[in-house]
DNA sequence: CTGAAAGCGCTAACAG
DNA sequence: CTGTTAGCGCTTTCAG
């Protein structure tokens, strides 16, 4: 591919001694409906190649209000779920010829709504969007009419926009039931960030789980709710084990916290699962090589960023009519060494 | 924040009676260079506020040949080594008003042709590309004068681009210098791919090191090569312990090499370190809670990313003169105890 | 079958 | 202190 200095339309145009016109006819296609002489076709399209001729996407914008470009607003690309999500979805777009602005909203909702504004002001054709998840008043306007949208992970109950989840509620239970039948009934929550819709589902989740087995709901030992991060694990984490000699096992809400606990149970020289049991949410490759291979509710996050896509371009560029709605994908519960029997 | 219906300079300049000109000037900060009065001024941006008005960006781009927008290209956005990356290339270019427009090239120098020729039809400004490194034909435009870019991890001795990367030379040696004074006299590399430049480097290092010791050079202990992918890792070390049953330690060119090993490993029931030691090039934060704890060749990636952006926002905007060159950053060793001592 | 003209929204040169 | 004009590159009437 040689260095071609991009041109244009017009110098094409110059050079054959034609109009614009015909040539972004030809060049977009139109060739037929034209009846535009085979002659004069060929020899368009044959300098458009060699001149490797691109039509200028800010023109074409500009003028079709359209950019072939969405917007992908991430809370934290670093983490390796999202990362996964984002893989599928620049794939997905550009399998169908858009590009994809990243935000990285750094869990804070002011900077989402920052990137939204600067994703409408580029005109994107739509937008996936993996929330923050605690306010959604700058999404209001997605409600109408508007912009394209699909949420990932987060979404808000007084919101109908579509949106592609994992079933949390039943994840937890799953979890958590599988610690009670192993004997645990000090069974601490390491939040994720509360407010967030995944955390209340999952700690519902674990709520009903107890309930289920006529087990006292300890509210002390619901800690965390600051974030997902790696820092918020370990902090908790440490204070946890500091108040409560008499937990034996811990669900971590996400798998950067696991991986925070994990740290601070070393430092306290706690092992898993003899002193302590744990189980993550959010299953990633390593939790398999873990000293204690971790048990966790495996979230399919490829499945989930290619649905996002998928639903997301129903509505850009509607096949039939658009399916609205979303999807809730189901958890796996895969069960490694990290929990200890206790009865 | 309210959904305004985007407007433009022009709708401001009707509601105000003043051309668009002023408004474009007022906007832009030129009012006091055009001793525009307090008065129109004030009632320009009064309104430009009320109005969320912000300059269409399409239009600006066609304009100025500036879209305030920067390319990146990742071969692989999934694999925590480039996310995090990303996630500084994302930071760095929102602090300086710049979008980030994001191109997954799945290690196929073709797909990063591809994304380079898009980036540069978009009219980015510049490009942070982690190259496949393969091939660098399609990037000789760039030599010149051309637009702004720097190279991150992966580079090419016959094209002079700005670039940043580690001492994978320095950072296998002490890899494989830990090893040989461990005891270890078959050491296996578990390579990534063939011919990019960390790959290269790091082998050279291993070389060395052993050469430096008097032991002498098994080719046939080098393996793989194929990817830095896990599927790579696991394959080539099943093949090796087929093949190979006096190998007592791995050096794996890579974070999800040493994952594949892993899998491995496990799967034919090796302990580590008892049975076979291994190092794996790029920590992670799990590497630290695995069963054997993994000693590691650290890479700093989150500095790489930063200075990745400041070079080339150097070359966007220069402050003075752009320091082309780049940046060789060492690497640090972790010893953990995935290593055993024979002797 | 082809083209001229207008306009998407913005800015810069040139004029006052 | 302000405005007129032209044009970035493209598509789309409207008019042959």
């Amino acid at each position: 591919m040689p260095t071609t200095p991009l041109t244009t339309l017009k110098r094409i145009a110059e050079q054959l001694h034609v109009s614009e016109t015909t040539v972004s006819r030809i060049l977009s296609g139109q060739a037929a409906r034209y009846r535009i002489s085979k002659k004069t076709e060929h020899a368009v399209s044959q300098l458009a190649r060699a001149h490797n001729f691109v039509p200028n996407p800010l023109a074409r914008g500009l003028r079709l209000k359209k950019t072939l470009s969405v917007g992908l607003v991430i809370p934290d690309i670093s983490n390796p779920f999202f990362a996964g999500i984002a893989r599928e979805v620049a794939l997905g777009a550009r399998k169908r010829g858009y590009s994809v602005i990243l935000c990285d909203s750094q869990d804070d909702t002011g900077l989402e709504a920052q990137s939204i504004a600067l994703l409408r002001s580029r005109r994107v054709d739509g937008i996936v969007l993996c929330p923050v998840g605690l306010a959604s008043d700058h999404l209001r306007e997605f409600t109408e009419n508007g912009l394209p949208i699909v949420l990932v992970d987060r979404c808000f109950s007084d919101l109908p926009l579509p949106y592609v989840g994992v079933d949390n509620l039943t994840g937890a239970k799953d979890a958590t039931r599988h610690l009670i039948e192993n004997g645990h009934r000090h069974i601490s929550c390491l939040q994720g960030l509360r407010g967030t819709s995944p955390n209340e589902s999952r700690l519902r989740g674990y709520i009903e789980a107890l309930a289920e087995h006529h087990l006292p709901l300890d509210r002390s030992l619901i800690v965390g709710g600051d974030s997902y991060g790696e820092a918020s694990g370990y902090i908790e984490t440490k204070f946890l084990l500091q108040a409560r000699k008499d937990v034996t096992a811990l669900l971590a809400f996400g798998n950067l916290i696991a991986l925070g606990a994990l740290r601070a149970l070393a430092e306290e020289k706690l092992r898993i699962p003899e002193d302590i049991s744990i189980i993550s949410f959010d299953n990633q490759p390593y939790l398999a090589h873990l000293a204690a291979p971790m048990t966790t509710v495996d979230q399919p996050y490829a499945e989930m960023g290619q649905l996002a896509v998928t639903l997301l371009f129903d509505q850009v560029q509607p096949p039939g009519r658009a399916l609205k709605g979303g999807a809730l994908l189901p958890t796996n519960f895969i069960i490694r060494r990290s929990v200890r029997k206790l009865c």
